[in-house]
DNA sequence: GCGACAG
DNA sequence: ATCTTGTCGC
């Protein structure tokens, strides 16, 4: 048992009125701190077969090269009224852990409520977990959110661990640039807070629409990543820690093989 | 009242 | 999220 539920009092009950669930999630948006407090930089993420190959580093021994952090994805998947939740950790790339829970869900998806309904089994699931991961990338907004206390976020400030919001699509807030258009891998537009988010000032950056994967020429394209900070990230930061954990798909490879392990796990419920 | 809304 | 065949493109 490595996590610890640092904050007891912020686990999202679904037994909560809608008021009061909005209530916590100002109270989780209060404990946030969407800047960067990592035991890490983004640069040492990948696995050295990744990055250029430096004789002299590989020639030296015991240079004082750190492992690269860990990262984990998580996901979950969903039979009937059960909820999968699945964690994946990775180090340079080369998996080191998976655990997975199930839990019944108490309530319904809701815009805005999302937590409620599938962080019980998060929680549950990283109680399984042995390793303490240096960052989680969690599926859904953290940052980007009505009252800045996305999934991500609510995980992240429960167990005081650095978190990354990863989306499919769009909850809240304004691109700076159309999300209609064809962008190149790598682009990055910057979404910022409007008058759906209530908690903070209009302008703010809350987070970015991320290019991880581009067709090269036809008339087909991808669709970018909504990437938020969850907690103790800055919103560049998380970018950057998405960027650094993807190899060649749409998703980084964390939530990629938590996203594939939750979905086998599904054989195994009844 | 209408519109908008992660998974 | 989940239910699902075919289809387009590399």
């Amino acid at each position: 048992m490595t996590m610890q539920l640092v904050r007891p009092e912020l686990v999202p009950d679904p037994s909560l009125s809608q008021a009061e669930m909005e209530a916590l999630q100002r109270d989780i948006a209060e404990d946030a701190r969407f800047e960067d407090d990592l035991d890490f930089s983004p640069e040492t993420i990948a696995s050295a077969g990744d990055a250029p190959v430096d004789d002299q580093t590989t020639l030296r021994t015991g240079d004082g090269a750190a492992d690269p952090p860990l990262v984990a994805g998580v996901d979950q998947a969903f039979v009937d009224d059960k909820a999968i939740s699945a964690i994946v950790v990775l180090r340079g790339g080369e998996v080191v852990e998976r655990v997975s829970a199930v839990e019944q869900t108490e309530i319904p998806y809701i815009p805005g409520l999302l937590s409620f309904r599938e962080g019980g089994a998060i929680l549950a699931a990283f109680a399984e977990l042995e390793i303490d991961p240096d960052v989680v990338l969690v599926d859904g907004s953290g940052r980007i959110h009505f009252r800045e206390a996305g999934l991500a976020t609510h995980i992240g400030v429960t167990l005081d661990v650095p978190a990354v919001g990863v989306a499919k699509n769009l909850l809240c807030g304004t691109p700076e640039q159309s999300l209609e258009e064809t962008y190149p891998e790598g682009a990055r537009i910057p979404i910022t807070a409007d008058d759906s988010v209530e908690t903070c000032p209009g302008g703010t950056v809350i987070g970015h629409a991320l290019q991880t994967r581009q067709y090269d020429s036809p008339n087909r394209y991808i669709n970018p990543l909504i990437v938020s900070p969850g907690h103790r990230v800055s919103a560049s930061t998380a970018a950057d820690i998405v960027d650094a954990t993807t190899d060649g798909y749409k998703l980084p490879e964390p939530t990629r093989l938590a996203d594939s392990y939750a979905d086998g796990a599904k054989a195994s419920v009844e």
